[in-house]
DNA sequence: TTTAAATAATATCGACTCGATACTAAATAC
DNA sequence: GTATTTAGTATCGAGTCGATATTATTTAAA
């Protein structure tokens, strides 16, 4: 049993207490995690297929839980003008609501002292990120860490999409995003 | 969104990319789980209500999983003879083979520099700790770290059980473990 | 331009998870 | 010697999940 093996058991069982609270509140993990995804992925991420791309799901298993969130009344679909084939998912006020209600596994982390909490989040995300790599998938990060982010006019610009982005839209997760080349081997 | 959520939702995501993986090879990722548990727990923690205590679900559930797996032929039941209502499994030849193959996730994190290795598995452990001291739950750590552990003989002595441990029971988990007093806040 | 191939989402299927509830049997408390 | 606790299960219903097949729609190629 060597580090890493430990690390990959540590992170499950992590995930598979915080999944037992999970339940609480008229959503299962499943569900609860699209839906946190959801809140914070922009305009042009939140599709059934970037959300299934995100949990490593297939589309069909992830458009079966985004129509019971929709059903539950926590997101709304809205069809694509430019590809009638798409739908977007937006969260309602009540599954905003719903997610941001305090978890006991965040609370456990706060708890870290600061040191130890940058030390881990960098750590997991780096982990994640050779991970990805691994499985050829998207990063899903923010723009500001994007390849294709320009720091041009008020919120920056992004030249993939070509469109300028908004305070908050530039501060949200994208199906597109790329990590810019830094020190992450 | 401060640190511990973002903490969380990272151990959440890598947590579900690892049970994508964990479908290959006739088990699912419940059954990964307590299958992996039974491999490293030792002779005293390996009852359905140890398993489902370590994974934070119900006796009823995970009763249900461990049947799936002992029909699956990957782990074989046992009745205790001082406890006539209680049993304990083990891993067969077939499950131990089935746990030991490479992992991508695992193998993602090995590829971490040893210092990242080491502190991002001491930030998780912490992390768990005291996430389980909210819970109430066990700590399910190892002998040697165990305030009823007594290192006297070859390999140790068991002050609760009052029992002499071999070699590789002291190096298994334990349910009875409780995390002797240190600099764990 | 008209077929061909790729893409987005869904429906359906079967095995299984999961919490909740109710139950049996055995052990422990009083 | 009865009451209560504890260990394990069966059963139920909603839902996950991968696999497969199907429908629209878009894009590529001939």
């Amino acid at each position: 049993m060597d580090t890493n093996h430990r690390i990959r058991e540590l992170i499950n069982r992590i995930a598979r207490l915080d999944a037992a609270h999970s339940w609480e509140g008229d959503l299962n993990p499943a569900q609860r995690g699209a839906l946190e995804y959801l809140v914070l992925a922009n305009m042009y991420s939140r599709a059934p297929s970037h959300v299934a791309e995100y949990f490593g799901t297939t589309r069909g298993t992830m458009s079966q839980t985004l129509k019971v969130l929709a059903r539950k009344g926590y997101i709304s679909e809205e069809s694509s003008k430019s590809d009638k084939r798409s739908i977007s998912y937006t969260p309602t006020d009540a599954g905003r609501a719903l997610v941001s209600v305090s978890n006991p596994i965040a609370v456990a982390f706060n708890s870290l002292i600061p040191d130890e909490q940058s030390e881990l989040e960098n750590a997991l995300r780096h982990g994640l990120q050779l991970a990805l790599k691994v499985n050829g998938g998207q990063s899903f990060g923010l723009c500001k860490t994007c390849k294709h982010y320009d720091p041009q006019g008020i919120n920056g610009f992004c030249n993939l999409l070509s469109v300028s982005l908004s305070e908050s839209e530039s501060n949200k997760i994208c199906v597109e995003h790329k990590e810019v080349a830094s020190g992450a081997s």
